[in-house]
DNA sequence: ACAATTAGTTTGAATATCAAACAATCATCA
DNA sequence: TGATGATTGTTTGATATTCAAACTAATTGT
């Protein structure tokens, strides 16, 4: 197996271990997978109209739409109107959707705890410098 | 922010690019997301029973029934009966399955390259050991 | 004022998923 | 050898997810 291949390899490897560790800790919740983005980025970003969660969440608003009328049944999230724009709807998170955000946050950064146990202090260097480059630059 | 949290933000920004990029991938073909994933484990393994494709795709029998149905529909794999056990399919992907196996494995490599380029050759060293040892040890 | 644009919702259809019931086959052991 | 229990996969009924397209309401530009 060439290098190339190698790399691509342990990439997807560790993409899909992450993929099912994200899987499993949200079916601990009662929320869907759907649900559970829209939180993560409500929670990241701050309040914001349909459109802009609808293109954070990669779908159209349609399905923002189904997503967010759940999560506001549920008590997670609120539509605000906005005095200046009649057609938009801020949606924000309300008491219990921050207490999920928060809760969700902490489950990621025991994930991180667990990849930097098995690392010493200076592949974590390596690490957080590897990946800041490969965001700014690489997608 | 502490360095915990800034590991943690940049390993899901590192997440987040990866998923979107690979579900843009997959949109651009004419198989659905779990039909892809069902292609790639089939790819990537070989052929295997029903209950040990569902355990890798990590859902009920029931569903890879389904998937596996509109596999075989277009064309993509196959059933095939075992004399020694014949409750027992073997799922197999045909000729048009290995290729859209091959390449999806080809856009997984242009993606590792895209990445590879933003980093030097000791950074590449770098990165595959870490992902290694994380793979190896910590999921 | 009115035509074009924008924001969001609704609708209809396809796909995804599960749990539970089911059918077929195999394994055990009395 | 035959009855009972376990295993494999399918079917069923229900709910969730998603999209494209049609639609409503509100705003903007001319």
């Amino acid at each position: 197996m060439n290098s190339l291949d190698e790399l691509t390899h342990e990439l997807f490897t560790f993409f899909n271990g992450f993929s099912s560790w994200e899987n499993s800790v949200i079916k601990t919740s009662e929320l869907s997978v759907s649900e559970a983005h829209a939180i993560e980025i409500l929670g990241t970003h701050g309040q914001m109209k349909m459109k802009t969660l609808a293109g954070h969440l990669g779908v159209t608003t349609g399905t923002t739409t189904v997503t967010v009328d759940r999560l506001e049944k549920k008590d997670y999230a609120r539509r605000e109107s906005v005095k200046e724009d009649r057609r938009i709807h801020l949606i924000t998170l309300t008491q219990k959707g921050q207490q999920a955000f928060a809760e969700h946050h902490q489950y990621h950064s025991n994930l991180t705890e667990q990849i930097l146990s098995v690392l010493s202090n200076e592949e974590n260097e390596q690490l957080i410098n590897l990946l800041k480059k490969i965001n700014a630059e690489a997608f």
